[in-house]
DNA sequence: CGCTATCCTATCGTCTGGCGATATCGTCAA
DNA sequence: TTGACGATATCGCCAGACGATAGGATAGCG
């Protein structure tokens, strides 16, 4: 049985985060990436997602003309780094708080 | 600066599938555990979010009274031990990604 | 006994956002 | 010009996050 999108969604971001962090990405390759790591998501639900984290100042985007096609690159700002180290905290503290055994009961 | 919330309701979720896997927990108790963690979340919106969870089949409740005061305790269910366990594979995936430094720029 | 404080859960109204489907834009080929 | 293709943008609906507020049960006080 598959999870709930919404315990992903978070988690979606970040990826995005850090992959703009390692150099610029656009729309298309972005949804093909996350889909090699199991999260399918359509492009209705990606765009508005950078369209956001752009609004939100975590990105930046730059429009270029790659093999006559208008491609959007988006790279990190500071505060998305900033973002994505936060991010890197919480999981970091999440996963040493959650691979604890849990008594079964 | 503060993160957007969103990219963190995830996490929250894991964290209260994790406790209710450890123990029965219920509302207030993880509003408090949780601010403990960093997150803060109001009623308004743990309670919905427990609900959702319980209809779609990841945590039981049965209530019980408490020095008096009626409680509803949350308890993991096989499903939701599976998410949790999925929840603890992404997260592990998600770290060791983000975590390869990423060449600034 | 009634009043109020306390503890806990539930819900309302609003606004945001995820989603599939669809529209649009610019370039190349014929 | 027309069509195909790579890419981005947006529409419309429904789910959900949120603060605020309400509800309900009990204990303690007088």
């Amino acid at each position: 049985m598959s999870l709930p999108r919404d315990l992903f969604l978070g988690f979606v971001k970040l990826h995005i985060l850090y992959h703009a962090g390692c150099e610029p990405v656009y729309g298309l390759w972005l949804i093909d990436e996350l889909a090699r790591h199991g999260y399918e998501l359509s492009a209705g639900t990606l765009y508005p997602m950078l369209h956001s984290l752009e609004e939100g100042g975590l990105l930046v985007s730059e429009k270029r003309v790659v093999a006559g096609k208008m491609r959007k690159y988006y790279r990190l700002t500071d505060a998305g780094a900033d973002a994505l180290e936060q991010g890197r905290e919480r999981a970091t503290e999440l996963l040493n708080e959650i691979s604890e055994p849990a008594p079964t009961g």
